[in-house]
DNA sequence: GGGCTGACCTACT
DNA sequence: CAGTAGGCCAGCC
């Protein structure tokens, strides 16, 4: 069977549509909580595609106001170089939220969407266990 | 048409 | 912990 012209297969989500679930991905994460971009790929619906994202959040537009802060590499690390705009801003913003920064770090699994029910009743700073 | 780059990830050594 | 290797796909020259 011929596939219908103007519809692809499904690893490609067609131009747009893949950034678009992308930018729908990252617009998605709560605030305070951070991601790394295989997660966002993976959200998005397109595993082991993390470098995609990455161009898609450089080629986002501004007026979208994507939180693009929140999402960093796996490492916890800002992917910008250290004193870069990009990346001080992007640390400014994610402080602004209260994420932690440790040793210029970021514990992935603290400032994960899971645990930000944990934040939001016990409050970030103290790590506590039940 | 081909080849390199890139806001990367995972796994192994 | 650091370094290497393989993968994955869109844009640009």
């Amino acid at each position: 069977m011929s596939p219908p012209s103007g519809k692809k297969t499904e690893r490609t989500p067609s131009d747009a549509d893949g950034y678009r679930r992308i930018w729908d991905a990252v617009a998605a994460i709560p605030y305070g909580c951070v991601l790394n971009y295989g997660a966002v790929a993976r959200l998005a619906g397109l595993p082991g595609r993390a470098r995609m994202v990455g161009q898609a959040l450089g080629r986002a537009p501004k007026k979208m106001q994507l939180p693009w802060h929140r999402v960093v590499n796996a490492q916890g690390r800002i992917s910008f170089p250290a004193g870069s705009s990009k990346g001080k801003t992007q640390r400014r913003l994610l402080e602004a939220e209260g994420v932690v920064f440790e040793d210029g770090r970021i514990d992935m699994v603290r400032f994960s969407p899971e645990r930000a029910i944990d934040r939001m009743l016990w409050g970030p700073g103290e790590e506590k266990e039940p």
